[in-house]
DNA sequence: GAGGCTAGTGACAGCCGCTGACAATTGACA
DNA sequence: TGTCAATTGTCAGCGGCTGTCACTAGCCTC
């Protein structure tokens, strides 16, 4: 079930194409999965690999950003970085698949982030506190495949173009189911039974829209600026609830 | 800011094509709009284009309903009614559009469900009374167009297809800003210094889309199902966001 | 270190969604 | 009935995406 983005590119024994009809991930350390022997030789092959789609990605990500989304052809990438498009489709499963490359490993951040949570802790804590650290330590993982400035111009560019925000906050939605289960197993909980868990992640999910939203939307796009609006945001979360509003908070 | 879908095709005074370019709205009344002098004369050219756009919606929806979304191709809809491929065009925006048609008509419906509430419910009681309500009412018009049995397996395809789910989700968030600013207008707030509204109504949709996906998963496809469903996770909100979860609840 | 194996790539060909342009048809209205 | 404007069909074409097939180049074995 789940899936994290192979930024290594150490397929292991890889059977098909590139990444096996796109994607670039691989199957990993999720709820279940077979031990490993870490990564052993990179090979020249891999490597080669490697730097073909980050080179793909990276001036796909550089043209959306520059001259837009819809604007951009595959072809135009794939001939940034000499290639034929029919390769581009081989590391990518579409346009939409590298503008969201980030994304996917961001999650995959989050979601571990959630996994390592002390168990003691209230799922909203826990949630809580796994964003907050995934802020800090996403940067470096992003910035082995391409900068991080150019990570945040995407993101402003996913929130504005209206088919790549579609098509996130579809996988935001699978996140949430991975995760509620996720949050039902601490809980000791049968997810199909008890509405708590999704709930739980729902309403956390919403209020990370939001914030994201309005990050994207702002001028501030530090991190420590996502920061404390999430913080702030989720504070929230109880006096919106309440039943009746002063017109006093904040 | 408000669009309604235009069930009626009674378009006024159209100037270009049959709707403009697809989407078969028409502006209304919203947060403000000029006093319309209600629908005097169908005329036989609304009345011929309405029919064909119904027939090319129920052509459409039936065709992804038996074969599937990605399945049936433009000229297969647009054959089904004997009309070219271009007049479809002319009609929605494209497949997705058609699909989704019913999805925003219940939206709006909604939406001005929430307008009608008294302004003296807490925010989160007027939108579960919204919800509630137009789950009764929503039934008639959408039996002005296509049968509504129709529609429910319409639903579940959505929720099936990840195309179709990722654009009716963005839709929905472009809903939620706007009820978020109708929150805000209810109960005197600036929604861009209060952070309560956005948040309320995040809350609110997501336990909505949660309850949105069990019932298209599950097997009763009834209203009374939905509104089940609704009440019972909306009344969960609050022991899923306390500190300590007993194992108890449900 | 030669040869075989196979992964990775390029070159076509082709389907499908969608759009612009223009001509032909048809309802609306004087 | 004739004019005007709204609809529609036809044609041409772009861009995303996929299947196929031959060719090249790492990799592995003997």
């Amino acid at each position: 079930m789940t899936e994290t983005v192979d930024t290594t590119g150490t397929a292991g024994t890889s059977t098909a194409a590139p990444a096996s009809a796109a994607h670039g991930t691989e199957p990993s350390a999720g709820t279940a999965a077979a031990a490993e022997p870490a990564a052993p030789r990179p090979g020249l092959r891999e490597r080669k690999k490697r730097r073909t789609r980050n080179a793909l990605l990276r001036a796909a990500l550089e043209l959306f950003v520059s001259q837009g989304y819809e604007r951009t052809t595959v072809d135009e990438i794939a001939g940034a970085v000499d290639v034929s498009q029919r390769t581009f489709f081989r590391y990518f499963a579409g346009k939409e698949d590298a503008a969201l490359f980030l994304q996917r490993l961001t999650e995959s951040h989050f979601i571990a982030a959630v996994r390592e949570r002390p168990p003691h802790e209230a799922p909203l804590e826990a949630l809580r506190r796994a964003v907050l650290e995934s802020w800090d330590t996403i940067g470096e993982a992003i910035e082995e495949v391409v900068p991080i400035e150019l990570h945040m111009r995407t993101y402003r560019l996913i929130e504005s173009t209206p088919a790549l925000l579609a098509v996130h906050l579809r996988r935001s939605e699978e996140i949430e189911e991975e995760i509620a289960r996720l949050i039902a197993e601490r809980e000791g909980l049968d997810v199909d039974t008890d509405p708590r868990p999704r709930i739980a992640v729902a309403v956390f999910g919403g209020v990370m829209r939001v914030t994201g939203r309005l990050w994207g939307a702002g001028e501030d796009t530090s991190v420590a600026a996502i920061r404390e609006l999430t913080a702030t945001y989720l504070d929230h979360v109880g006096p919106a609830l309440a039943e009746k509003w002063g017109t006093a908070p904040r």
